[in-house]
DNA sequence: GGTTAATCTTAAGGTGTATTAAGAAAGGGT
DNA sequence: ACCCTTTCTTAATACACCTTAAGATTAACC
């Protein structure tokens, strides 16, 4: 399948577009080839766009004082990764999205989107529901980091994202689980 | 002013209405008073209202498995204080909401609300601009968390929400930090 | 106003996780 | 195939934060 084909499968899971609209909906989208590592948003930058990954996987993170990285969000294939708070308020993003393997994302401009949200209403209902799930699935986390050991967050990480574990390194797994990857390294010794 | 009008004046701050949309508008809202830790959502329940703190304060908490409490978000005045997971998903809320203080809310059903997004427009703006922000805020406390020492994280919560640290108990700015209330008194007598 | 309950503090000892440093293993490029 | 870089592990030491227990304040109630 194409990339445009797999995204609009894709959208094809939550709303029914007929030919027509299929056709005004993936001419909005346009192709980006990251290689490994390469930075698709930079933090300080406005995200303007929203972020589809078609193949390969991203991380956003977070870059504190002391110029250390905190992952707040893996995506894969299928996942949409962005600094939501960037591109909702327009205000320079916090975090970076960077390519983990070389990755292919569609993307869409919010100028673009907002047409779009008129031409094609249940566009508007698709993200608008991803922008519920994406709250949801903050809110998620923050309980989580706050009411939970680092070994019961990685044993809940593995058995909701095995097929992110796998692909990803494991200081990756670390930084996203908020520990370093020393003891990372020490919890899943002690637990196999 | 009563309880109605505060309610209109913060409208007002953020959008404009006529006479008559005034009137269709708080005629949507009911007024509910609580007492000192009368419970407003219980975890389990669907939230089916946004509500308003006209007076008094609230505390939105989460239980983990060991009956812990971890608060996710106090609200004085002026603020609005819910499980918007619950509310926007229709599923079953994972946080309480109770009264801190005797308290005044204003509430809206999300089914009038639904219907009010119709009749008056900059409504609907009114609540988009609140759930952005609430999104932006739970970024905020996210990365927060984790990259910060409790410290740190005490000292930031003084100098942002000061009215508040005044009118709540310490061992729930302790929870709402994420430490124990003894650490909490340590770290205060350390500051100062 | 006295009693009880709620909240805050102190202190000793314990645990979870970080830091540092070093080496081992795996992976990527030419 | 080899070298160089990236990633993972081990181990010793250190620190942030927790637990438990007790006492000191402050607030709430009859």
């Amino acid at each position: 399948m194409d990339v445009k084909g797999i995204l609009l499968s894709h959208l094809r899971d939550t709303i029914d577009l007929n030919t027509e609209e299929e056709s005004i909906v993936l001419d909005s989208y346009t192709e980006r080839h990251l290689k490994k590592k390469e930075v698709l948003l930079f933090a300080g930058e406005i995200s303007n766009h929203m972020r589809f990954i078609a193949k390969g996987s991203l991380r956003a993170y977070h870059m504190d004082e002391e110029a250390k990285e905190h992952i707040v969000q893996f995506g894969i294939e299928g996942w949409w990764v962005n600094d939501l708070y960037s591109y909702l308020t327009e205000t320079p993003a916090k975090q970076f999205v960077q390519a983990i393997e070389p990755t292919i994302v569609l993307q869409i401009h919010r100028d673009t989107l907002n047409k779009l949200y008129e031409k094609v209403p249940a566009i508007e209902r698709f993200y608008r529901l991803k922008f519920e799930k994406a709250y949801v699935a903050l809110q998620d986390r923050t309980i989580n980091s706050m009411s939970k050991s680092a070994e019961e967050r990685y044993l809940e990480f593995r058995s909701k994202y095995r097929s992110i574990e796998q692909r990803v390194p494991q200081y990756m797994v670390a930084s996203y689980l908020g520990i370093t990857p020393e003891f990372l390294s020490a919890l899943r010794k002690k637990i196999k």
